[in-house]
DNA sequence: CGGTTACCCTGGATGC
DNA sequence: TGCATCCAGGGTAACC
């Protein structure tokens, strides 16, 4: 589930408990997400453990070792999430790491187990194996690159804001997001973007981005929770994600569920008015409930 | 090679 | 109530 917000409100939520904190004891409840290495293993070498530093890779927890120099890596895909408080330990923890003095225990969950947990011997082993499936942190690009980046693949823009190589740290959510306050149709041929329209994407996904930082990230469900078991409060201000059917909070048109080339299996929401499928031509053909699983759209063909 | 799909899992919601 | 089906915010191997 976590998409950048989530994971940098996770990391910001760790980071005071763990940062400088020395570990008692791991325990792995299920190696299957250890992507290399035993339970045992994993125990073993944080069993004594300093953690220096805790930071966000894209949608990525990384935690540094102070000792080994270690660095493991955990990626919460879907379901992945950490508590710090509990009356017990939560259902479907996958790794309880217990800190010494004062003593606290981080539990690790991820209900779907699509997560994984990987450990490198060395920062430059993990930049190195970082590198080669992520692009610049989606925080960091700046407004050229992103023009570069983009306009380099003929895929249908969605996708490839959602393509972790493009940029690092953009999912379904603020995908969406971002291209209904840019005023760009999810379907657009990342190569056919203007400077401008590139420029605009790049503007409104700093902006979402740093307004779901500041709201905790999106809960709705019985997913995402801070580590303090707490909703993130950006389902309040977001315009698309769970909308369908609901009015546009620019035009008062009505907002459209569909599913678009290349992210078949995934939602996609967009406001026909405000995110025009050609930068030239309003689209005059209602759009809407496109039946799921059935590709809208082929060459403007109706 | 670039683009697209199938699949990896589980639990909750929905439909019959 | 019970059972089947569908759905979900991610990522990647394998396919065309």
């Amino acid at each position: 589930m976590p998409e950048l917000p989530e994971v940098e409100t996770m990391v910001r939520g760790l980071r005071p408990v763990l940062s400088g904190r020395r570990i008692l004891r791991a325990l792995v409840h299920d190696p299957f997400l250890l992507q290399g290495f035993s339970a045992d293993d994993l125990a073993g070498r944080l069993a004594g453990e300093v953690v220096l530093k805790v930071r966000r890779s894209g949608k990525w927890v990384v935690l540094e070792l102070a000792k080994s120099q270690g660095i493991i890596v955990i990626e919460p895909r879907m379901s992945g999430a950490f508590w710090l408080v509990a009356p017990a330990r939560p259902e479907h923890t996958r790794l309880t790491i217990d800190l010494d003095k004062p003593e606290q225990s981080v539990w690790y969950c991820d209900t779907r187990r699509l997560g994984k947990i990987r450990w490198y011997d060395s920062a430059e082993l993990a930049d190195c194996a970082m590198s080669r499936s992520q692009g610049t942190d989606a925080l960091e690009i700046s407004a050229s690159e992103l023009h570069e980046k983009l306009t380099r693949t003929s895929r249908a823009v969605k996708p490839a804001l959602m393509d972790q190589k493009v940029l690092a740290g953009v999912g379904n959510i603020y995908a969406d997001e971002t291209l209904f306050h840019a005023g760009i149709h999810p379907e657009r041929k990342a190569s056919r973007l203007t400077k401008a329209e590139t420029g605009r994407i790049h503007s409104a996904l700093v902006a979402v981005l740093r307004a779901a930082i500041a709201a905790e990230g999106t809960s709705f469900d019985q997913s995402y929770r801070t580590v303090l078991g707490l909703e993130g409060g950006f389902l309040a201000e977001n315009s698309m994600y769970g909308r369908a059917g609901m009015p546009c909070k620019r035009c008062t048109g009505m907002i459209v569920k569909t599913k678009i080339r290349g992210l078949i299996g995934r939602p996609t929401y967009y406001c026909p008015t405000c995110q025009p499928a050609s930068a030239r031509r309003k689209v005059f053909r209602a759009p809407a409930e496109a039946q799921p699983g059935v590709i809208r759209r082929r060459r403007g063909k109706t």
